[in-house]
DNA sequence: CGACTTTGACCGGCGC
DNA sequence: GCGCCGGTCAAAGTCG
């Protein structure tokens, strides 16, 4: 076990204030001012959004706070930027936000170094429930037969969320507590694939965590589920910690925890075309407007989100 | 001693 | 049917 994957690795800045640091521990919305602006583009204040109350933040989709609907429409939203934002791959593994992006170079280098999207968790392969219920016939083949309980059901597959974070970190820190299960090679890539799941009892979220085989630098992270629980942080007080002081006088931060406005992704308030991913962190100033580029809507790369929108 | 990580094995889905 | 692969389990090990 290395240091890095340890739990609360945090004694320095998150939010990267120190610029000679490449990424952060912290959650990554937090930390990817330097790298964002560092291609160049400069947001001046008249290009920002006001913040607004209706912003769901990524903490509500983990909080599970926010519906399909809502997130589908904040991923429904305009651009204006030339900022490109990479879809991760779903399923996986196979290409996990690497190779889809021929026409776009640099999608995957530092250009913006953290990039969401949700995962379509259309793909067929479905396991069997795990969790819970199914432990009827006792059969015999013993614990392994209690993986395969529920035949012929398919578990529904939980929504993904899905964002690369350029960081030296492999598991970073998002306030939840995570315990890892499993880590895995991954074909096509020398980097393994790292399996968390949530330590909340009854909380089914899990996230995978990997490397950019293109760019290592890059940590690819995948939430599947909805935390069904406050923030673990919030009680144990040390993601506060993270946050710099200058962060809780901002006036986005209100009397919350600071899971609440790690990120926020905004609907399309009044700008712009159909093919951009929107999203900021807490500080107006960190805000950045991305560009889908070879994609049609969000909807085409998201569509379970579209779907379940659907009764 | 509890919480967590590591790691090899197993399982199911999918493509050929 | 078979092999590949992603995902998961669980025993053993590690850490604080």
């Amino acid at each position: 076990m290395s240091d890095e994957n340890r739990s609360t690795p945090y004694h320095h800045d998150p939010f990267c204030h120190d610029q000679n640091r490449v990424g952060g521990a912290g959650f990554p919305f937090f930390c990817e001012k330097p790298a964002i602006f560092n291609q160049g583009v400069t947001p001046s204040p008249q290009g920002l959004h006001a913040i607004d109350p209706s912003y769901m933040t990524f903490t509500d989709y983990l909080h599970g706070s926010l519906d399909y609907n809502t997130l589908s429409k904040a991923f429904d939203m305009s651009c204006s930027s030339s900022e490109v934002i990479s879809p991760v791959d779903n399923d996986s593994g196979k290409g996990t936000a690497s190779h889809e992006h021929p026409s776009t170079p640099n999608s995957l280098d530092t250009s913006s170094s953290t990039e969401a999207v949700t995962e379509d968790s259309g793909k067929s392969k479905h396991k069997p429930d795990l969790q819970e219920g199914g432990c009827e016939d006792g059969d015999e083949n013993s614990k392994k037969a209690n993986k395969s309980k529920k035949k012929g059901e398919k578990r529904p597959r939980e929504p993904r969320f899905a964002f690369m974070t350029k960081s030296e970190i492999d598991h970073l820190e998002d306030g939840y507590r995570w315990r890892k299960y499993g880590q895995k090679a991954v074909k096509n890539s020398p980097y393994p694939r790292s399996y968390y799941r949530c330590t909340t009892q009854k909380c089914t979220v899990k996230k995978r965590v990997e490397r950019s085989f293109q760019d290592p630098s890059i940590v690819i992270t995948t939430y599947e589920g909805q935390h069904n629980h406050p923030c673990p942080a919030t009680i144990r007080g040390n993601a506060a910690a993270m946050l710099p002081t200058s962060f809780f006088s901002s006036a986005t931060v209100g009397s919350s925890f600071p899971q609440e406005f790690l990120t926020q992704m905004l609907p399309p308030n009044n700008q712009s075309g159909p093919n951009s991913m929107y999203y900021h962190n807490i500080a107006p100033h960190y805000q950045q407007q991305f560009q889908l580029p070879d994609y049609g809507l969000l909807q085409d790369i998201v569509p379970s989100f579209v779907r379940k929108q659907e009764p």
